[in-house]
RNA sequence: GGAGAGAUGGCUGAGUGGUCGAAGGCGCUCGACUGGAAAUCGAGUAGACGGGUAAAAACCUGUCUCGAGGGUUCAAAUCCCUCUCUCUCCGCCA
């Protein structure tokens, strides 16, 4: 959520932002009903003034044994008038609070300006495509193959964009999700935490998935829950509504979870294979932290995350999204991409996220920075450290042998139970 | 699922209709004491939204907030209704 105060003082420059990103704005309609907002607010609360001091005058004649039944009288006819105007005013502030909650974070003045993901900027690679003497085949035939992924039994069970996992299969799954929480914690100094796999609307609304991509998520009927379309949701909800203390920052947080997509929107894009399904296991990294540290925090989480990739030896690049190409939260991020053979180019794993003060004020988290100091909005990071059904993918496609065997990375191998090779 | 108890500031905990944004304690800040510290003593210490007000800060001032929403009343932390959550007991269950 943008600071209404920021809106109001400059909205030239913030529409100028918000042009940026893609989005129209709306800000003309805010503007116009916050103007009328404060001229309800100053009436209503002079006439709660006069109540509030006639009420009490009141007290005291009854006290002394009258009863001033005129100023009682005339006390009723004003909270009347004050009903109607709170009427008002509630009506005005929900469709501001509405419209205020659907404009997307403002990008960062470091961001590269640009429309799509054409004009996203390359910021640094790590390793070198191997060069194949065979035609790399994709990892949905090496999968089913190997009978490590059953695509058609799994569409029996769920329909399609769901993968049943078998054997070996199911165990780089694990070993991955263990292998990236222990270097996060080990390493890098998270936290490990569990979380539900459900939330409530306000979790949904706090990270900014609610009120507008209520499409992409898998609501429960009947109920005011609904399934985490990434880990990041439940974290980055732990504070909300609460008060941290400056001393305690910044959290490092990581977590293991399923995520769950409907994603409407993305039927006819990669329909094969593991990359797009509507439940994918991903290790999350969550920041919480002061507004100083937050693009420190950023680089090194993103650090965090393609240390993964270094160190399963797959070749990945950074890139910097442009201003049109940020999601709805991010005011900058930058996406990990691995190499994937058969495709031949790099496709997303990872996606690091300095999110501001946008879900802070959203879910109400806040840390005073010292003592007599005012309260003021945390920053939130997130990334993912990395997305572990696309690292299954690359790994197959990348480690793969001619006679579509598959070896496993070194540092997986204890993770696997001592399995080097997967074999037919 | 059934029965009961509860939800108050950063934390703890009093408050059953009026001068209560809220006693006491803890914590924290400042001051005194001290060579320094501890202990002790004194003072201070919620948030949001407005107005004065202008770029901000400081200051003054108003309104709202005692789990959430509604109601009764001139006046609600306090009385009534609905909901949410927590705890205890019973049932069921991995």
């Amino acid at each position: 959520m943008l600071d209404p105060k920021q809106i109001r003082a400059n909205p030239e420059m913030i529409a100028q932002k918000l042009a940026l990103k893609g989005t129209g704005t709306g800000l003309e309609e805010f503007l116009n009903m916050d103007e009328v907002r404060r001229r309800l607010l100053v009436a209503v609360e002079e006439k709660k003034n006069f109540r509030n001091r006639a009420s009490q005058e009141i007290g005291r004649l009854k006290k002394a044994g009258e009863e001033p039944e005129g100023l009682m009288a005339q006390v009723k006819a004003v909270g009347q008038e004050i009903k109607e105007l709170d009427d008002q005013l509630r009506a005005l502030e929900d469709r501001m609070k509405e419209l205020l909650l659907t404009l997307p974070n403002l990008p960062h003045d470091s961001v590269p300006i640009g429309a799509g993901d054409e004009d996203n900027v390359e910021v640094r690679r790590w390793g070198e495509p191997r060069e194949f003497d065979f035609s790399p085949l994709p990892h949905w035939e090496l999968g089913t193959r190997l009978d490590i992924l059953d695509f058609e039994r799994a569409a029996k069970l769920s329909g399609a964009r769901f993968t049943v996992y078998k054997g070996a299969g199911a165990r780089l799954e694990r070993a991955l999700v263990n292998f990236m929480l222990d270097l996060h914690v080990e390493k890098h100094g998270y936290r490990e935490i569990f979380p539900p796999f459900m939330v409530n609307a306000d979790c949904m609304q706090g990270t900014g998935q609610l009120p507008k991509f209520a499409d992409d998520m898998f609501k429960l009927e009947g109920r005011d829950m609904y399934l985490v379309p990434t880990a990041e949701v439940p974290l980055t909800n732990l504070y909300r509504d609460e008060i941290l203390n400056a001393a305690d920052l910044p959290l490092y947080l990581t977590a293991y979870t399923a995520c769950f997509r409907a994603e409407a929107g993305s039927h006819g894009r990669d329909t094969r294979g593991i990359i797009r399904q509507h439940q994918f296991n991903k290790v999350e990294l969550v920041k919480i932290t002061t507004r100083e540290q937050s693009y420190e925090e950023l680089e090194k989480m993103t650090a965090d995350a393609e240390e993964v990739l270094k160190l399963l030896g797959l070749p990945y690049r950074v890139v910097a999204l442009c201003t049109g190409d940020l999601g709805f939260s991010a005011a900058k991020t930058y996406d990990i991409e691995v190499w994937m053979p058969y495709y031949s180019e790099y496709r997303e794993i990872s996606s690091c996220s300095n999110c501001e003060d946008f879900q802070a004020r959203r879910a109400n988290i806040r840390y005073r920075p010292g003592n007599k100091e005012k309260v003021q909005y945390c920053h939130t990071l997130n990334g993912s450290g990395v997305a572990v059904g696309r690292t299954v993918a690359a790994i197959l496609e990348n480690y793969q042998q001619a006679d579509g065997s598959v070896v496993i990375p070194k540092v997986l191998v204890p993770y696997m139970g001592g399995l080097e090779v997967i074999t037919m």
